[in-house]
DNA sequence: TGTTATGATTTTGG
DNA sequence: CCAAAATCATAACA
């Protein structure tokens, strides 16, 4: 809270508080009649400085005593006044917050991310598009991507409530600081704007606070992707039927290996894989093939008398029908 | 432990 | 945007 003390004593230093010498008609009066106004100030300034060397409860009740002296509003104007000329032109130059680049950074990946972004809906697609962006194609369905979905809620939780936890801490203290300034306006000079411009103040601060906890769940989300990505690297082969009904179109349709999309998808289903895993696998198949027909001689010869075998056993079911002698072979 | 096979991703070309 | 080609990373194997 040291912070906080030496932010509200840099406060007296400002301004003038208008309404104090507007309001009180005796302030006019008072200054327009000369010669004793002048023994008076003096009178006070004495006073105020005597305060110091008082006890706690004298130095109170001297301040009371102050407060209710007819030429105070006189002099709380006339301090008023000097602070305005003193401090007040040179402090108003730099104001206006300028927007922070970094925050805009984060702030933008977060709602990429679908962190920040709209709730559960939105947040879902913001976490498939990112997938998809990250990947050429998107794994539709995978364990690992509701995993990573619940990973991502997760943290998009605990960065909201943090988020607004500071908020409210923001605006309690804000608060705080507004109604104690409001107060000391009635005996020293304070200016609306310059509450204003302790707000803008204790806004900064929280802010740079709240940049943190965005960088840290950005730092969480980049490594939720990471190894997100990572999991999706890991390969694990097919199974054998499921090569084996790959490699029996691949073969079969080898001089235009290109199933159509309605055909990827039958072979998705027929294998347990996704539609993208069956381009996949026709990707690396026919450059792999062409690459090297020598090598998949045997095999494409294996699937042919394969092919050529099922072909026989449908024209041997068919005419089994007609003469159910046929025997089939296993 | 080195090599090959294979699924996935990235880059490139039309 | 799709497919080829290149490349990556790991499973499977010798």
């Amino acid at each position: 809270m040291d912070d906080q003390t030496r932010m509200l004593a840099g406060m007296g230093g400002l301004g003038g508080l208008s309404q104090a010498d507007v309001g009180d008609p005796d302030s006019v009066r008072k200054q327009q009649s000369l010669g004793q106004p002048q023994q008076d100030i003096g009178d006070i300034l004495q006073q105020i400085m005597a305060i110091t060397d008082e006890s706690l409860d004298e130095a109170q009740a001297r301040k009371h005593a102050l407060n209710c002296h007819r030429m105070k509003p006189a002099l709380f104007s006339v301090l008023c006044e000097i602070k305005e000329k003193t401090v007040l032109s040179i402090r108003g130059v730099q104001e206006e917050d300028p927007p922070d680049p970094q925050i805009m950074r984060l702030d933008n990946m977060l709602l990429a991310e679908g962190v920040s972004g709209p709730e559960k809906g939105g947040g879902s697609a913001a976490a498939a598009a990112a997938a998809a962006a990250a990947g050429g194609s998107p794994n539709d369905g995978s364990i690992e991507h509701s995993d990573y979905r619940a990973k991502l809620t997760q943290i998009r939780q605990i960065y909201h409530s943090e988020l607004e936890k500071y908020e409210q801490a923001c605006s309690e203290f804000t608060n705080h600081v507004m109604n104690l300034l409001r107060e000391q306006s009635r005996t020293r000079p304070i200016s609306p704007k310059e509450i204003e411009r302790m707000v803008a103040i204790i806004h900064r601060k929280f802010s740079s606070i709240q940049m943190q906890l965005k960088q840290s769940t950005c730092e969480a989300v980049m490594i939720l992707r990471s190894r997100f990505l990572d999991a999706r690297r890991k390969r694990r082969n097919f199974n054998k039927q499921a090569t084996e009904v790959l490699n029996e179109y691949f073969y079969s349709h080898l001089s235009n290996p290109y199933p159509s999309e309605e055909a990827k998808e039958e072979l998705a289903k027929k294998c347990g894989i996704t539609v993208s895993q069956v381009s996949n696998w026709f990707g690396n198949k026919r450059i792999r093939y062409k690459k090297n027909i020598g090598k998949f001689q045997e095999e494409a010869n294996l699937y042919a008398v394969k092919t050529a075998v099922d072909a026989a056993n449908v024209s041997a079911q068919a005419s089994q029908a007609n003469s159910p002698a046929t025997p089939n072979s296993g």
